[in-house]
RNA sequence: GCGCCCGUAGCUCAACUGGAUAGAGCAUCAGCCUUCUAAGCUGAGGGUUUCAGGUUCGAGUCCUGACGGGCGCGCCA
């Protein structure tokens, strides 16, 4: 309906002659569907904006367009209203017969038609296997699989990624902390590290340990673990240089795979009884196995896109509109986390991808240019990233607010927030505000089934329509479709003409819900 | 100190990317229960869009500054 009024208020202003023919087509006509009954159906502003380059006064040029505009029998009404709108008014009929066409398309109403050459690669939570997501990450899931949902809608080939960092410095650090609380676990002999991770989840992962590792473990000397280091990092590193030395390389590696992989399980879980699923799950350590980051890294120096100070290797992201330039090699020859991020990103660009949209915290902000940067070195265009910034979730209960701190081990696990509120009321209380607003999530409240929380509203209401339908079976109707079809025409009342209004605003609701990656 | 994000009704959120009198729900107040779930319905009040300037036909939306809140400024991830 909107293409068609587009189209003749097209034609009428060339009838009218009111710009030059060549500028009609640079200015977009906007319809827009009125929220006020008495500015009719549909308006448009069109003679607003073209006012200035007519010279003619907004109000006049609405005049004109209405006058010389080509009626369709569908409409009942075209009005013009100051400043110089133009108000349309469509006949109930024409209203009635949409629900016919909803009907008819089901669940495929709103649905755009897929375009396969515009693929989107989702990636969100990622989030470091050192410890079950938390109410942040609830956040971040909740988000990124209903926007897959609704750009799905919106006729986008989407597939949703998990980035795995199972590897390098965070995930031996994890190890330690599992090793320790083993050797703790007999006695409490050793001091662990701030550096290391807290929480209980930390003394059921010593239960994966395998056999013959554990009984390296307990051979360890006791007082060899005592290590003295300026800080807590230094303290925690020596620690895993030591117990690597000891018991073997490849013991600890087992240790790790077993850990990882145990961590990696009950994300997933918590995940999917969220009822997020992922497309694929990409592993850092893979990649580095494949050796795409040498690659990358190679691909980079014959560029001369890197630079060496300080015994680093460094890429000059401040080429990109980074602030500063990053380190892609320390002076010990690891790579970063940074350089595994370059690899990995031109690593989706490989596979076909055409978009790349990001969900990170907010407080990554300051990896936009770097990441983009790390993609215009590596010759991908950086506009192809786009990064969504997810605001911080506040949980409260009541008036009361809930500490956290993901190190120390004091958080509420995303679990234990869904598995208390319920699936339904986190996932709607989690997309109800804005991604870059903050959210305070209140616990209390999410839980109470009362007209307060929108989302027991909405149970109910299907309650209620369900229970309609079974009275008109008790009272011996039958739920005639044709003969509905053959009289939708009667709906015509007010609230009925409301519905239909509603329901019409559908499929441009999911088309700029994905335009703009609102969820809302 | 510098940088990024945010500030809308008492509360939780909108406002179609610069359009009409800033809208919904909850809360408050006033009416409505012999028929299907009153967990409902009908209506009313509630705003200097944090503040001060600017840009233009028009600003919650764009620009500048102030105030308030969140986050970031590692050879951490």
């Amino acid at each position: 309906m909107k293409d068609k009024l587009k189209k003749i208020i097209r034609s009428s202003i060339k009838e009218g002659d009111l710009i030059e023919e060549d500028l009609i087509n640079t200015f977009e006509i906007e319809i827009s569907q009125s929220t006020q009954s008495d500015h009719g159906d549909f308006s448009s502003n069109i003679a607003l904006k073209i006012s200035g380059k007519a010279n003619i006064k907004p109000l006049k040029v609405a005049e004109i367009i209405s006058r010389t505009i080509e009626r369709p029998k569908w409409l009942t009404k075209i009005e013009v209203a100051p400043p110089g709108f133009i108000n349309f008014f469509v006949d109930d009929r024409t209203k009635a017969d949409l629900l016919t066409s909803i009907l008819e398309q089901e669940n495929n109403y709103g649905s755009f038609p897929t375009n396969s050459e515009d693929s989107i690669l989702l990636e969100f939570v990622s989030s470091n296997p050192t410890g079950p997501l938390h109410v942040g990450h609830g956040r971040h899931a909740a988000y990124g699989d209903s926007l897959a949902k609704i750009l799905r809608k919106a006729g986008h080939t989407v597939s949703c990624e998990y980035y795995i960092n199972d590897s390098g410095r965070q995930i031996d650090i994890l190890v330690l902390s599992v090793l320790l609380a083993l050797i703790n676990k007999k006695e409490s002999l050793l001091t662990v590290p701030a550096a290391c991770y807290q929480g209980s989840y930390i003394s059921n992962l010593t239960e994966v340990i395998p056999k013959q590792a554990i009984a390296e473990i307990n051979k360890l000397s006791i007082p060899g673990l005592k290590v003295k280091e300026a800080d807590e990092d230094r303290e925690a590193d020596a620690l895993i240089s030591i117990i690597k030395d000891s018991v073997g390389e490849s013991i600890f590696e087992e240790v790790t795979a077993s850990v990882v992989d145990k961590m990696i399980k009950i994300i997933k879980s918590d995940l999917s009884s969220f009822g997020v699923e992922f497309d694929h799950w990409f592993s850092e350590k893979t990649m580095i196995n494949h050796s795409k980051i040498d690659m990358a890294l190679k691909k980079l120096k014959t560029k001369k896109a890197l630079f060496n100070k300080d015994g680093a290797t460094w890429l000059n992201t401040t080429a990109y509109g980074d602030d500063k330039d990053r380190v892609v090699l320390r002076d010990d020859g690891r790579s970063t986390y940074f350089a595994s991020d370059i690899a990995y990103h031109a690593d989706k660009k490989e596979r076909g991808f055409d978009k790349l949209i990001n969900i990170l915290g907010s407080d990554h902000h300051g990896y936009i240019n770097r990441l983009r940067g790390g993609l215009a070195s590596m010759d991908y265009n950086p506009e192809d990233l786009e990064i969504v910034l997810m605001q911080f979730v506040t949980l409260y209960r009541g008036k009361k607010k809930v500490q956290m701190s993901t190190r120390s081990g004091e958080f509420i696990p995303m679990r234990e927030l869904y598995e208390e509120v319920g699936i339904d009321a986190a996932r709607f209380i989690y997309v109800s505000r804005s991604y870059d607003q903050h959210l305070d999530f209140d616990l209390e409240l999410a839980k109470e089934q009362s007209n307060l929380n929108p989302v027991y509203y909405i149970q109910y209401a299907n309650a209620r329509i369900c229970s309609v339908m079974k009275e008109i079976e008790k009272k011996g109707y039958k739920n005639d479709h044709d003969l509905g079809i053959k009289n939708i025409g009667s709906l015509d009342s007010k609230h009925e003409s409301e519905l239909i209004t509603m329901l019409q605003k559908y499929p441009d609701i999911i088309k700029t819900s994905a335009e703009k990656e609102s969820c809302q």
